[in-house]
Order: C-alpha cells, then sequence, then structure tokens
DNA sequence: AAATAACGTGTCAAAAAGACACAAAAATTA
DNA sequence: TAATTTTTGTGTCTTTTTGACACGTTATTT
C-alpha cells in the first residue's frame, strides 16, 4: 500500500497570530497584503504547508520570514476548516500563537512584507475569517496567562513588576491592585532581583528582575492565580 | 482567481479520542482494525474529511457512526501533522476529545466497528501517532477537568456526589478527600438535589443530584479549582 | 445485636486573597 | 531651597478558602 485511494486531498494552511507588547498596549503584528486575492486588505501572516514539511516547522518560516527571529514562543492553538472559509480554494488552516519581545525583531524583514504592529484596539477588519483567529488566539491568551507565567514572554529580558503589571492590565483590559499583584508574582520565586533599576523611567526607578529559567521551565505547567477572578 | 496554483494537497483527517466512565475506571472506545493498513492492531477511530465537509461534522459523522449518538461533548484538541506520521501517505490529523456516557450508546454499532472499550490503564499500543494523540487528550481532559466543570459529561443523567468523585479520582488516578470534594462541588451551586437516592448501592444510599443546565452553561468557562494541587 | 461500610455534615487552624496605609525615591514646581 | 507630584516598595488587617480531621447516620452483613 503506497497511497490512499478514492480521497479528497485539501490544501493546508498555517496562519500566526503575532502579540506584542509596546509598554502600553498590547499589539498585533498584522499584514497590508499587496498580493491576491484580497490584495490592499489586512489579514494574518501565513502561508501553505509544504509536501515536506511538519505544520511547526511551517509556522516557524513564516515567523522567520517575518521577524527574522527564532526561538520564539509560538503554540498551536487550532484549526479552522469550514468548508468555505477560503472562496478561492477550499483550505485548513492550521493557527499558531506567537509571542514576541516586539522590540526585538528585524524592522526591515518586517517591511519587506508589508507588515505592521497593530494595537488590538484598533485593529482593522481582516480577511477570511482572520478575525474569528484573532478572537481565538486572544481568548488563549488570557486563559493561559491567568494561570501561567507566560507574559515574560512579551517583555524584554529585564524587566520591573510595575511593567509586568501594565502588561497584565493590557491582556485582561482591566486594573490590577499594584500591591497584591507585586505579592502574587513575587510568591511564585520565579523572578530574580538583578540589583538594577529601570533608568527610563522618570520618577522612582523600579527593581528589574530577570526570569530564573531553571525554576520556570520546571513550574511552568503549574497553576497560578495571576487574575484576581474568572477571566471569561 | 480560482484556484491556488502550485500549491501542493495533503489528506486531512480527523481521530477521535473518546473517553467513558464505567463508575470505576476511566476508559477509551479503540477500535481493532479489520482493515488495512495495520489491520489487526488497535487505533483510534478516525476517518479522512470530505471535501464538502466541515472539520467538526466530520468528527461528529465518525462519532455518530460508531455510537449512534449525537450531542456528544466534543473538542478539536490539536492538530498532528509530521510527515511521516502515517507511513502509507502524508496525512493531517485532526484530533477531536469527546466525552460521553459509556452505558449510554448503540453497542450494535460499536460493535460493528470492532470497537472496545478499554480501560486506560491497560490500553495497548496504538498504530502510527494515535499514543502520542491519547496521551495529549488525556492531559486536556486533565488541565480543563481541573478548572472547569466538564465530569458531568461523562455520567448518568442523575448522579451522586460519591460517583462524581471517584470520576476526578479516576481521571487524575490518586484519592481525594470525601469532605473537601463535597464542599468544593457543592460551592459551585452547579446541583440540584432531585430528592432521589442512589438505589444500586448497598450501604447507604447517596443522594442523587442532576446538573443545573442554565447555571452550567452560564458558568462554565469560569475558573474552579476541583483539584487540591498542580495537575500538571 | 454488633460489626462494617458508605454517606452527610461540622469544626478548626493555616494559607491565600482582597482592601487599604504608609514611607521612600526622583523629578517638577513654587 | 522647600513643597508637591508621581511612582515604587513594603506592611497590616480582615475575610475567604483550603486542607486535615471527627462524629453521627443509614443500611447491609455477620
Amino acid at each position: 500500500m503506497t497511497r490512499y485511494e478514492h480521497t479528497t486531498r485539501l490544501l493546508v494552511a498555517t496562519d500566526c497570530i503575532i502579540f506584542g507588547f509596546d509598554g502600553e498596549e498590547l499589539k498585533l503584528l498584522l499584514v497590508k497584503r499587496n498580493f491576491e486575492p484580497q490584495k490592499g486588505k489586512w489579514s494574518l501572516m501565513g502561508g501553505f504547508v509544504n509536501d515536506d514539511e511538519d505544520l511547526t516547522h511551517g509556522a516557524e518560516r513564516i515567523l522567520y520570514d517575518l521577524t527574522g527571529l527564532t526561538n520564539i514562543y509560538v503554540e498551536q492553538i487550532g484549526t479552522f476548516g469550514e468548508v468555505n472559509r477560503d472562496p478561492v480554494e477550499r483550505t485548513i488552516s492550521v493557527m499558531f500563537f506567537a509571542l514576541i519581545n516586539i522590540h526585538d525583531h528585524d524592522e526591515t524583514a518586517v517591511k519587506t512584507h508589508n507588515a505592521h504592529w497593530i494595537s488590538l484596539k484598533h485593529k482593522p477588519n481582516l480577511i477570511f475569517d482572520h478575525d474569528k483567529m484573532v478572537e481565538k488566539a486572544l481568548e488563549h491568551l488570557r486563559y493561559k496567562a491567568a494561570l501561567h507565567p507566560l507574559g515574560f514572554e512579551l517583555l524584554p529580558e529585564k524587566f520591573s513588576i510595575p511593567q509586568l503589571q501594565k502588561l497584565y492590565e493590557a491582556i485582561y483590559d482591566m486594573k490590577l491592585d499594584r500591591r497584591n499583584f507585586s505579592r502574587k508574582i513575587l510568591s511564585t520565586q520565579l523572578l530574580i532581583d538583578t540589583g538594577e533599576k529601570n533608568e527610563q523611567s522618570v520618577t522612582k526607578k523600579a527593581m528589574l528582575y530577570r526570569l530564573d529559567e531553571v525554576r520556570y521551565a520546571d513550574k511552568f505547567h503549574s497553576f497560578w492565580h495571576f487574575m484576581p477572578d474568572p477571566v471569561m
């Protein structure tokens, strides 16, 4: 037996929902298409899966093309396959969710693809079912970040607790109590005091921490409660 | 534009990981294959996605074929697509995770497909990457059931708290404290006292509850803590 | 009638969470 | 120079939740 007979083969694509954080707002890396179909419209970055390529590799290839980065935090978050989701031809799309430090990507690579960082709050309508994809990814981010120390992936190597809090506030679009947040984060013992301070601040300079990589890897799958109440 | 040119099309399958509970053990519905490839070996129930069929419909079709049931709790849990995962021909497989009340399916339909309920603890090795699929599904079940009131899907309409506890103990393969478990479950206010008692019991008959459907739908996405400690 | 097994409810101390106060650091303003 | 403002770090207090465990009840078995 070398091939399944009498079965239909379908196009398989991967689409990447790429989140970034600029210190104030949660952003998405979107492309303004200068190719057909739907030229001129906004969309997620995606591409077809090659014959000799794993799904994950396909996503990583796309992410590298667009940002010049490897070692990105990537996670598969599901597959959309409605018959008519792509008007051109039936296509199955495997979604990947990526978190990157926004100040850490290759700007020329981004420009080449006509890609832009756009605040989630001002997201334009996207092609096909990409709006639903973003919603699914945001849901996933909110779900996961409430329970796991995921946020670090969006911050620079050294960061302060107030920075981390602003990130969480952006993700959930709500205000948190400074003191309780700090207590919770520190109680995980994932943060190592670097001894340095955030010199960019204009008032009192916050202490900078870095992640305890060993503890992080070790404890990533534990449950925490970073958010005060049910978030969904 | 009517078709994407110069792109590879791939086989797309769905595989269903079907969980059941018999009051004591967590079980999987597996098929002993009487067809090629890998005839005689155990596998998950699956099939190829038709050209004119959504992914979810494909999964529901397979589940109906096998169990005669509709309205099953089904969730997509990811897609495996490694290049060589199927030795016959490259196939992408979308996994669906299903929870059913084990006493509630069509036995003849199951027999027709040469399917059997097999305790998770005595699971044989499966074909292709189906072992990895089961592991992924179990991980998902453990993750989700720790936070959401998911277990009810595996129980009959009327059930007692001790029954529910045994289910959780089977899922996590650990013992729980009767009294604390009862307190936690009741505090969710998802259970309605039916006034009846479990007449099958030989000693003191436990009170039977049913799910508060409205509250359940309303609160499903809230976070709870059904398990005492991090489970993963 | 006593023993055994399973079930329901209650108590208590420790831990965690939420609300809030105060003091220190660094720039700005009077 | 001194007062003001903004941001940050730490602490306290009360309420809620958790985990550990005791006791009485129901129904069968010995």
